[in-house]
DNA sequence: AATGAATGAGTTTTCATTCAT
DNA sequence: AATGAATGAAAACTCATTCAT
């Protein structure tokens, strides 16, 4: 039997308890510097038990990592996204769950962050490599019909959009930075934060779109 | 004496040849993974003589931080910036010195960044004290004497910088990781990269100041 | 029930699997280094099973030992040979017989060898205890009704006797390190090695009986 | 510095317990199932310690069987033997400083056999390659100037010195179990093996030389 | 009978740091 | 100042064996 397989089929509780110690300790340490002692210890069970269902600590990891690209993802797909053929409107919205999502998993969030800039380079390439198909997929729906003609001409699209996805990623960056710690906060403060993506893009807007 | 000051004393020579070792066995491990056994094998030192003049080799990695923040500082000093009053073209040739000195400077920089980001949360505390009361010193220069009255009304100033120096540090990250491994490239290429940096400002630009 | 009384009650097929798994990996990898945990993937059985029919690995050692022994002496028995009265021409004949036998059965050879030599203290010790009565039934047969009349007056016939049993088993050592991994070509080369044999056993012929 | 070249330079006293230590382990239990807590325990000195002299298991367990090889030898060079022309006598004589050598030093004897012949594959590939040039330098001068002219026409030379290489390895084997635990006897009942090797080796020689 | 999850002491190796010289 | 021997806790991982089902 496969070795994530026999872990999967654990009664939920236990399985829950070992993937939040693990991801706790990840998080807090990174790859490198997490102990899997200290996991077993958080989570209860023995040492040998860890490796049983995960053979080693690297794949420990590469399970986790999918394991948080999966629930991410399945709470992506469950926010209503209007998908408005409006470029500032869709990639506002899209923003903004995406920070609601990394803050409402922060451990993830910084494990998976983790993961693809800071993790050993042999692991880094294993889930790089793993990510470009997930992304080749995902990307194109996100970006799918949206109504380029309002640019103005000497605003190229692709440039634009490269400046807009590298805005949303620094914004994004920031509010994390900020709500570090006090996660839960933010959902107080989702409306004014709202408001600031509202006026850093319609900056934007005013700046590539042709005036009526 | 203190302990740094008693490196300090040293001759050039030696004292050059130990923060190179250091330095570069951090660059490419990161603080936990950085072996003193290396550093010293690197430097043709003994094991003792590390710990003689450092004493830990978090106090070690804190003085290559601030050697490195210095030697970036001095040499950021040394290159002619016009400090145009005009926003954006100050805006975009600090940008450029930046990208040049992080990419004349790898090791360092990449030293930096892990140490702002991913070193161990006590140490990660204990630089970002300290570099928030140089960021206080250095950052009001930076921005004084700008004309700001081109701006129109509904683009708070204030605002605006933020947007701008989260727009330049992105561009940065993304031409340090273009230009990873191949960083000399980088000078042949500077033609070209200036004139990408001009076109993105060009179109935040229009969006935030009044038209004439 | 005895524990092997309930693995000799397996049906033939299973309880072959099993020994052959478990032979295998014993005589890969010598008693302490082989892998109950091989052995049963191999197999094809749980892990569970293994114990409940042995017990222990070391009784599962022992188990195979014995059986290993039984087998060979079984096919021993099969063989037609002449008993001749003299003394090497019977030696030589059976000196065949055993090193057709060790290529014939490598692994349980294999397994033998260690088993009497390089096992763990206390099983070697318990092996060679029970070896030790078997050798007392068979060795006398096997040494019964040879002429000894033939012999030198200087040469007594126990001494012989022993000079000839160690020269066969060094001449069976190097063949069975000459064919380790073809084991098979032994048999095309049948007819060579006993002109071998009977070349070795000329000299030594020569050296111990009288002239006529 | 060279690791083992630490080691070499230790005070004698510790650096024999050293020794010791590790190669009483090594000969009770072989290699693999060898400890080296055992050792450091046996040797009273910290588990770093070990490491710091020999770098990794792999590399101490090398550094001892050099170190057997030397001193066997060594010790076998103080032996005054006479080098007749008789091959007989010279073969008795080299067989019987062997069986003495291999039990004044039954550590290092045992695990010298255990390295070429049970050590894990990549170790006995290592050492044997070391040993193969040894034996080429050391082979023919005990070989050489021996008187082959009175073997008997149909006894080839050098078919007659392997039988005889086989024995004398044989007899020594046989011994070394004999006296196995209680070595110091040997030097009691020197006389009498002398006795028995010669009774054997006259046996051979009358079948091998012509007669006068 | 049969399973395989669970154990935990065991393994080798690394490492920053200390200290006598 | 300079050395490098010495420490020992910690790391990841293994493995025969047990036991509830």
């Amino acid at each position: 039997m496969d070795l994530n397989e026999r872990f999967d089929r654990l009664e939920e509780a236990k399985r829950e308890r070992i993937i939040q110690a693990c991801l706790t300790e990840f998080a807090a340490k990174g790859y490198e510097q997490a102990s899997t002692n200290e996991m077993v210890k958080r989570a209860g069970i023995s040492k040998g038990l860890l490796f049983h269902y995960f053979g080693s600590k690297k794949a420990l990891y590469l399970y986790l990592v999918d394991h948080a690209i999966e629930k991410i993802l399945a709470s992506y797909a469950s926010y209503p996204i209007e998908y408005s053929e409006e470029i500032f409107t869709r990639l506002r919205q899209i923003g903004m769950v995406k920070l609601k999502l990394s803050l409402a998993y922060p451990e993830m969030t910084k494990v998976l962050v983790e993961a693809f800039v800071a993790s050993p380079e042999d692991i880094r390439q294993e889930i790089q490599q793993k990510y470009a198909e997930l992304y080749a997929k995902l990307a194109p729906p996100i970006f799918r019909g949206l109504d380029l003609s309002k640019f103005r001409p000497e605003v190229k699209p692709d440039k634009a959009l490269e400046v807009l996805t590298m805005f949303l990623d620094a914004l994004e960056q920031k509010y994390r930075k900020a709500y570090q710690g006090h996660e839960q906060d933010l959902f107080k403060d989702v409306e004014q934060i709202m408001a600031e993506y509202e006026e850093y893009f319609e900056i934007l807007k005013y700046g590539m779109y042709v005036r009526e």
